[in-house]
DNA sequence: CGAGAAATTATTCAAGTGTATAACAAGGTG
DNA sequence: CACCTTGTTATACACTTGAATAATTTCTCG
């Protein structure tokens, strides 16, 4: 009747491996079937770690949905980074990396609904929700600027917010159908038709987001 | 100890008034939450009826759940026939209905993501909504092939089931987005913000969405 | 290498879960 | 108005849940 064994990690690495079991699970099982037996299972660890790492369930749940968020628009934001210099390569960039993968995945997608769905009815996810949505609604507008004064188009504050909106509900829409209705066509396509419809929505000359080549102004 | 009393409802009231019921209860509670204690006693009837309706309360739930898909599609189509005639103003009304009340509601959203988080792990829930996105997506392609016919646009089935796809995913984006930020802007702007968004992810002239009059072909 | 602090496990508990079964009462039918 | 079907309530049960507590093991530091 010997105990189980087990090793001490760091403070970071278990908690982000809780975090991470805990996403794997309500994934699979739903926010109802993530229960902390079944997280600590997948994690390798007994069910007492979830008090003493987190305080509580609630608390847990609660980071992994932060950790979560902080994941997705870390993934789009540091790809557009990635191609300095260029204005339309940026968007182009940040656009793709959200119809592929890592980010255009049933599980994150799945996970993403599940989280938003307690949005209006749990402060704390409300709380993360806001924070990552308005971040994400920033680092777009701060891209759709350049490209639109590039192309000598009205770039004000108010013009860039209303395409902001519109294209990241674009994106959003697209991500989660995209993901979740592979049968219906395939995820292929979506890469093409993210920067399409994105051209069409800012009004930019056809074919200066989807062509590879360097931008080539009218 | 006398019994509650009880009034014998016929068979489409009482599982119509079951449904309701889990609806309400699982935007509040989430799925975890609307247990069926919570949920009949919302019905203001004994937790027996679930048995006796509906078999088990995940039959229980995945009727509830086709039951929100129809209402929110029915909703949106018959918004659309009622303007007969006119294919701009069908498609106008179709756009308009997704992003106003009764659609456009932070209850609604919130069960949809709910149930959408479900679908890729849920068989029940998958058989769902593939049937409601197929038909959602289909009245779609319906409404745009003779709006691009009208303004002499190529409408050829791929065209119009591209043109879906992007515009479903928009719809979608806008409206749960929307619903779920009322605090970052005004809920008024969905409906222009819509309607100008698809104009330009259409092709179609400017105003010829937007503007209230018949459609004033170019 | 030994002791003390802290991480981890093991066990326990009360509350809540879905569902099965039995008792009851409502309302149509004769 | 009495009967009988069945919608409905009431009760019981086995099981799972999150959390609290106690017992142990691991690792660090002197």
């Amino acid at each position: 009747m010997s105990r189980k064994t087990f090793q001490r990690l760091s403070l970071d690495a278990r908690r982000k491996s809780l975090m991470e079991a805990t996403l794997r699970c309500v994934a699979r099982y739903g926010l109802s079937g993530a229960t902390v037996r079944r997280i600590t299972e997948e994690a390798g660890v007994t069910a007492g770690l979830v008090r003493h790492y987190f305080g509580s369930k609630d608390e847990l749940i609660g980071n992994a949905y932060a950790y979560l968020a902080g994941q997705l628009t870390a993934e789009a934001g540091s790809r557009a980074k990635q191609s300095e210099g260029d204005p339309v390569d940026q968007l182009r960039q940040f656009l793709l990396a959200n119809m592929t993968t890592p980010n255009l995945s049933e599980e994150k997608v799945s996970l993403w609904a599940t989280f938003i769905g307690r949005v209006r009815y749990e402060a704390a996810f409300a709380d993360i929700h806001r924070e990552g949505y308005r971040e994400f609604l920033a680092l777009l507008e701060a891209l759709i600027e350049p490209v639109l004064a590039l192309h000598g188009l009205p770039h004000g504050a108010s013009a860039c917010r209303r395409h902001a909106i519109a294209l990241n509900g674009l994106i959003d829409g697209l991500w989660m159908e995209g993901s979740l209705n592979s049968g219906l066509y395939g995820r292929a396509l979506l890469p093409e038709l993210i920067l399409e419809a994105g051209e069409r929505l800012l009004g930019l000359p056809a074919g200066s987001l989807q062509d590879q080549k360097k931008t080539q102004d009218s």
